[in-house]
RNA sequence: GCGGGGGUGGCUGAGCCAGGCCAAAAGCGGCGGACUUAAGAUCCGCUCCCGUAGGGGUUCGUGGGUUCGAAUCCCAUCCCCCGCACCA
């Protein structure tokens, strides 16, 4: 016997997997032709940190799965790669080399970089590469992960490049890319795009599209921006800054005046700008504007409350539907004295009356004056507004109706019209459009960030053949779990144009405009076909890797006019591995990874190659909250490992929830886990010190209770596991039997060759069993045992000869008896005085009557109809005779067996009830140290079949 | 708003699809006991309320309903979490 020291036994099986290439996967020779290829595959992680506890999980479900195939018998290929495209690793470097502390304390304390190494991180190869060797591939030998190490790639690498070349240039080719303007967050300071990580500000801030009124003054174009195009037909005034500094500018060829911010974002929007001349809002004050839809004019009133950095700086003024018009609205015709001062008869804006164009049930007739009064705001700073304001918005959109005049759209709700009636005036050119952020927006330059439009490359994901193959490839495929099958349709269905390249970062080049980079979740959609052939294609020159080498490749000889023989051969590879049997992934990438890894396999391979089937993962939580690298909440898999071992660290991700379920890593647990795995070795080892005789003894019944106990975890595992459901497999291999072992120690005397030999048998069977999951010690104690590794040994096959089902109900009936001798103690003991019958000195079993049991097995014949049942037992003179009691106990019987089901009570039927309880007399007596009396009841006792009476005597 | 998931005993978390062996698995925590010089580990019992005999009562977000019977099915309602795009 040894202690468990996980670091030291890991550590040699590691070395020893390494020595073997133990887990590298070849397709198999012609000869076996009929094997069965499993091809695993999780996202390449992305080396821009470290790898935490959850990347951990993330690698290790599938790992469990791959070790559960291969002892299945099939041939597994889990491979893993690097995905470095884009630019979070060049950011990362780039805040690096400016000294930025907070980086810099992720990379020293939360990483524990070395000082003199973070010099080697400042290129973003030399990053990638410190967090990849370092982190994640030291992590995943670590976990023990059964990779194929040879297929390793970067998808920085010239031959990944190539294939990704390949790939795009087809997609051209069949018209699924397409260049167009798309909007994008551009930096005013530095001249050029930037993503959410470059951001110093408003991360949350989406794109929002406004319309923009073209109203006219002269022959000047005021453009107002809105995003309640339908109102237009209630405006009744407009707002300017007037201290704001405003330009009169020639845009695409007409005058227009809008506020000095947006001539910027008008034409990076696209638009040719040339300014004329600046003049404060001032110039707007008093004049008069017309309404391109109804023709009316309207006044522009001064408003402090106008913000000129967004969009045009004028907007248009709804008081009937706007509670900020509203009030604004008010308190302009409250301050005759500054309206004079600009020049403007008082009166006149006292005339403005509110103009409804939509009805919405609730809110009167003018429906921000309503929410006001109601809300009993009275003022425009009121912080209340905001929240009234938004609620209007709401009601009106989703039910308000629009009024008569608005013709061929009156009587329709606002959530059906607004596109078409915005679409209508664009069309007719009373409306434009500009887009703007949510929020301010602003770079870690320190830059604002506006819109821009760029000339961009879309993928087409909204092709209708694209798309209607994408379904079909999610109704071939299995969804793991089930649920998740719709989310892949509605997101196929959701996806619009994709913009598939970015200005700069890490990546293959735009094949025909090298300008452009492809961005990281459209490169990164077939690569699973490249892990097949990456280890091959080494040894092909890069410049070989053509369209035509591709084409060959995955079409076929047929495909090109003379075909390179290497690439042939290759196809051979890839043919053999695919498609992808599952692919495990987190569930917040259906909406984008896994959807794409659709649309592509659907688009470029036919239907034998589509991915078989997706597995979605769950999110790990570390003691109840987010981790997050930047504040250090986070656990590394080395520290982890280091204290715990690896079987320990597997182990609890594995149990601790099913992989799609969210996870949370509790230090308490995960040291009960040790705790468990410890118990576990300690036996196991005193097993294989003492393992009993080869050939199998006589067994008692509480022998063949186990094995019989065993051949349904077995059963149970096996079902769990071909589902993934890894928690549910850990669960029964573990913890449930040991409760089974646990009745079983109680139960048998454990010194007992036999009891020797079928602790063995089960000790064998079960290390099989966990070897997916904990295969360090698993192996390890299965070879000390057996002389082969577990992993060597066949996966446990449920043995029917075995199976008792006889046995487990005699056993669940002592069970059933030591609980009710249990309860009635405790109920004694609950008591006020001492009753000495609550440590009895004798127990008396009463088991039922024989005329009783035949009552059941009639019962038991006919099932829980208590009309037939009575009718033929009355059928019987001597039970008629005995007319209540029988009545009695059919209705009790009837109830016992409404909660069983027939096969129980066939088993229980064919059991001699007395002869259980007398075998099992001894074991009652040790338990309740008492001698124990099993005896058939006198008549007119209240023994009810496999529920004896029970009867505690004190001296 | 759109889409998805969920509310179970002190905590974590099964059960729900296929209603009844469900006062509800397992783990953790707590209490008592055995073992031990002691601690730890291990083992046994208890851990919603009441009860001197294996029983009874009230529970599975809330309110209704279906059913002989509901944690499980249906309807309504409240609350929580996640994703929503050019970001990997």
């Amino acid at each position: 016997m040894s202690d468990y020291d996980p670091q030291a036994l890991e550590a040699r099986w590691r070395e020893r997997w390494a020595e073997e290439g133990r887990y590298e996967a070849d397709p198999a020779e012609a000869a076996d032709a009929a094997d069965d290829p499993t091809f695993i595959t999780v996202p390449y992680p992305y080396p821009s940190g470290g790898m935490h506890i959850g990347h951990a999980r993330t690698y290790t479900v599938p790992d469990v799965y791959a070790r559960y195939r291969r002892q299945q018998g099939d041939n597994v290929l889990f491979p893993i790669a690097w995905h470095v495209t884009g630019t979070p690793i060049i950011g990362a470097v780039e805040r690096l080399k400016t000294g930025e502390a907070d980086q810099l304390s992720v990379l020293r304390d939360t990483y524990n970089v070395a000082e003199d190494t973070l010099k080697d991180l400042e290129t973003p190869m030399g990053y990638a590469r410190h967090f990849i060797e370092n982190h994640y591939k030291k992590g995943m030998h670590d976990l023990g992960l059964s990779i194929d190490w040879r297929r390793e790639f970067t998808t920085n690498d010239d031959r990944y490049s190539k294939f990704i070349t390949w790939q795009y240039e087809t997609l051209k080719e069949r018209g699924l890319l397409e260049k167009g303007l798309h909007p994008v967050k551009y930096c005013t300071n530095e001249q050029q795009p930037v993503t959410t990580h470059d951001l110093l500000e408003g991360e949350e801030a989406e794109f929002q599209e406004y319309t923009l009124i073209r109203f006219g003054h002269g022959d000047t174009v005021v453009p107002m921006a809105t995003l309640r195009p339908e109102t237009v037909r209630g405006v009744t005034n407009a707002y300017i800054d007037p201290d704001a500094s405003y330009v009169i500018a020639d845009v695409d060829g007409e005058e227009w005046f809008v506020s000095a911010p947006a001539v910027e974002k008008l034409q990076l929007q696209g638009r040719e700008v040339t300014p004329k001349r600046t003049v404060t809002g001032e110039h707007l004050v008093g004049q008069r504007v017309e309404n391109p839809v109804t023709g009316d004019e309207v006044l522009v009133l001064p408003a402090a409350f106008v913000d000129a950095e967004n969009a045009t700086g004028v907007v248009m003024s709804v008081p009937a539907h706007s509670p900020d018009d509203y009030l604004a609205l008010q308190e302009a015709t409250a301050d005759h004295d500054r309206l004079s001062a600009y020049g403007i008869d008082p009166d006149e804006v006292d005339a403005i009356d509110p103009v409804p164009i939509l009805s919405v049930e609730g809110y009167g007739e003018i429906p921000a004056k309503t929410a006001v009064e109601d809300a009993e705001i009275e003022s425009s700073t009121d912080p209340a507004l905001e929240a009234v304001t938004r609620e209007l918005y709401n009601t009106e959109f989703h039910t308000g109706r629009l009024n008569d005049e608005y013709g061929e759209h009156a009587g329709e709700v606002v959530e059906d019209v607004r596109g078409r009636f915005r679409d209508a005036h664009r069309e007719s050119g009373a409306f434009d459009t500009m887009r703007e952020f949510s929020e301010a927006v602003v770079c870690r330059c320190g830059g604002d960030v506006v819109v821009s439009e760029q000339d961009t490359w879309f993928l087409r994901y909204n092709d209708e053949a694209w798309t209607a193959k994408a379904h079909d490839a999610v109704s071939r495929m299995e969804a793991i779990p089930e649920n998740t099958r719709g989310e892949y349709d509605h997101t196929i269905d959701w996806l619009n144009e994709w913009p598939c390249i970015r200005n700069y970062g890490l990546g293959t080049r735009l094949p025909w405009d090298d300008e452009f980079v492809i961005e990281p979740l459209s490169d990164s959609t077939i690569y699973m076909a490249y892990y097949t052939i990456a280890h091959r294609l080494d040894e092909i020159p890069v410049e070989d890797l053509d369209r035509d080498f591709f084409d060959a490749l995955f079409y076929g000889e047929s495909a090109v006019e003379d075909p390179d023989e290497r690439a042939l051969q290759l196809r051979k590879e890839w043919q053999y591995w695919y498609p992808v049997t599952y692919r495990f992934s987190a569930n917040d990438l259906i909406s984008n990874h896994l959807t794409f890894y659709l649309l592509h396999h659907a688009e470029l391979f036919d239907p034998d190659e589509w991915p078989a089937g997706i597995v979605i993962m769950g999110m790990g939580l570390l003691e109840g909250e987010k981790m997050s690298s930047s504040k250090g909440h986070v656990v590394l898999p080395d520290t982890a490992i280091e204290e715990y071992g690896a079987d320990t660290v597997r182990f609890f991700l594995l149990n601790s929830a099913e992989p799609w379920q969210d996870y949370d890593w509790r230090t308490e647990q995960v040291d009960s886990v040790r705790t468990q795995l410890e118990r576990f070795w300690t036996r196991a080892t005193d097993i294989i010190d003492d393992p009993g005789p080869e050939d199998r003894p006589a067994l008692s019944t509480a022998d063949r209770w186990l094995l019989s106990r065993l051949q349904r975890t077995v059963a149970d595992v096996t079902e769990a596991l071909d589902g993934s459901e890894t928690r549910t497999a850990s669960q029964a291999a573990f913890y449930d039997f040991e409760e089974d072992l646990r009745w079983y120690r109680r139960r048998a005397d454990r010194s007992r060759p036999a009891a020797r030999w079928t602790l063995r048998a089960v000790l064998e069977t079960r290390l099989r069993l966990l070897a997916p999951f904990v295969p360090f010690l698993a192996n390890e104690l299965h070879e000390r045992l057996t002389g082969t590794p577990a992993e060597d040994a066949p996966w446990p096959e449920v043995d029917d000869a075995v199976l008792d089902g006889g046995v487990e109900a005699a056993e669940a009936q002592v069970e059933r008896l030591v609980d009710d001798i249990q309860g009635i103690q405790q109920s004694l003991r609950n008591a006020d005085e001492d009753v000495p019958e609550a440590d009895p000195d004798q127990i008396r079993v009463r088991v039922a009557a024989g005329w009783k049991h035949g009552v059941f097995d009639t019962v038991a014949e006919i099932g829980a109809d208590q009309g037939a049942v009575m009718s033929q037992v009355m059928s019987d003179p001597d039970l008629r005779e005995r007319g209540n009691a029988v009545n009695d106990l059919v209705s009790e019987l009837i109830e016992f067996a409404r909660a069983r089901g027939g096969g129980e009570l066939d088993t229980l039927a064919g059991l001699d009830e007395a002869a259980i309880y007398r075998d099992a007399a001894d074991f009652l007596s040790d338990e309740f140290n008492a001698t124990v009396v099993v005896e058939v009841e006198a008549d007119g006792d209240s023994a009810v079949p496999f529920r004896p009476s029970i009867q505690l005597e004190a001296a």
